[in-house]
DNA sequence: CTATATCCTACTAATTTGATAGAATATATG
DNA sequence: CATATATTCTATCAAATTAGTAGGATATAG
């Protein structure tokens, strides 16, 4: 399951995708149409322009925009940023690969063939699920 | 990420696998071989005997050993014991539908569509992935 | 009887999650 | 220039979850 941080940042990609181009939007109308705590919908939307998914303008009349078109933004690029890694183990990670604190031997380890497909089969259907697929 | 307690359950059934239909396997050399803490892996080894993939002798000689054929224990299976839903929001989930506490319309939402083919990718190659498949 | 197992419940420290609070900074507008 | 409206940034916090530990009860082979 994604955190509520990540799921709040989706409807928000979502709601900022649909804006495409257009107007500034505030974090309040963005927090009142998708429920969403204001606060933590500031802290959010801080990190997705950090993460230069999106841009803002400060002051009266200010607020964010998407930095990318809808169709270059994953599911996967926003979980990355909220949820980390996308694989069920760390050491079957591309992007946030670790060593298990367990593994005896990682050449050797039975798990890591098959973890491999599974993160696959995940990373590849969020991967091609943009924010345009949500319009 | 799935959580240790999954892992090691994962390592510990793998195991049980390898041993399908043989003696039985203590909880003490699951859990040398495996390099699990064995009290940590002893409360596991009982919730996969309450849920039917294991069952168990106590006593001197006793142990653990698996209930159904290694072809028939999915990774689904496993993970929805230990961590619960496979899908990222509890909305779409098959197993472990819950409303979302911010969800305005749930017959609107836009997405659930998407939410569900992702949850898909990831279902279905769990699903398709037993503890044959590691042997 | 004893050593070796499972069974079961309670507890705990550390981390993560889901927020809230408040001050600083920027800007459009009257 | 004053004011209202925004973002920016950091700190804090309660509740839940995670990753174990501890210890006693029960069962069984030899």
């Amino acid at each position: 399951m994604m955190s509520m941080k990540c799921k709040y940042a989706m409807k928000a990609l979502i709601k900022l995708s649909a804006n495409y181009q257009g107007d500034y939007l505030s974090t309040s109308e963005i927090a009142k149409s998708e429920n969403i705590p204001k606060k933590f919908l500031e802290q959010i939307l801080l990190e997705l322009k950090h993460a230069k998914l999106v841009n803002s303008k400060q002051g009266s009349k200010g607020g964010y925009y998407l930095l990318q078109s809808p169709n270059e933004i994953s599911v996967a690029d926003v979980y990355r940023i909220f949820d980390g890694a996308i694989s069920l183990l760390p050491c079957v990670s591309l992007n946030f690969y670790e060593k298990c604190d367990d593994c005896v031997d990682e050449t050797t380890c039975t798990m890591k063939r098959e973890f491999i497909k599974i993160r696959e089969g995940a990373r590849v259907v969020m991967s091609k699920t943009s924010l345009s697929s949500f319009l």
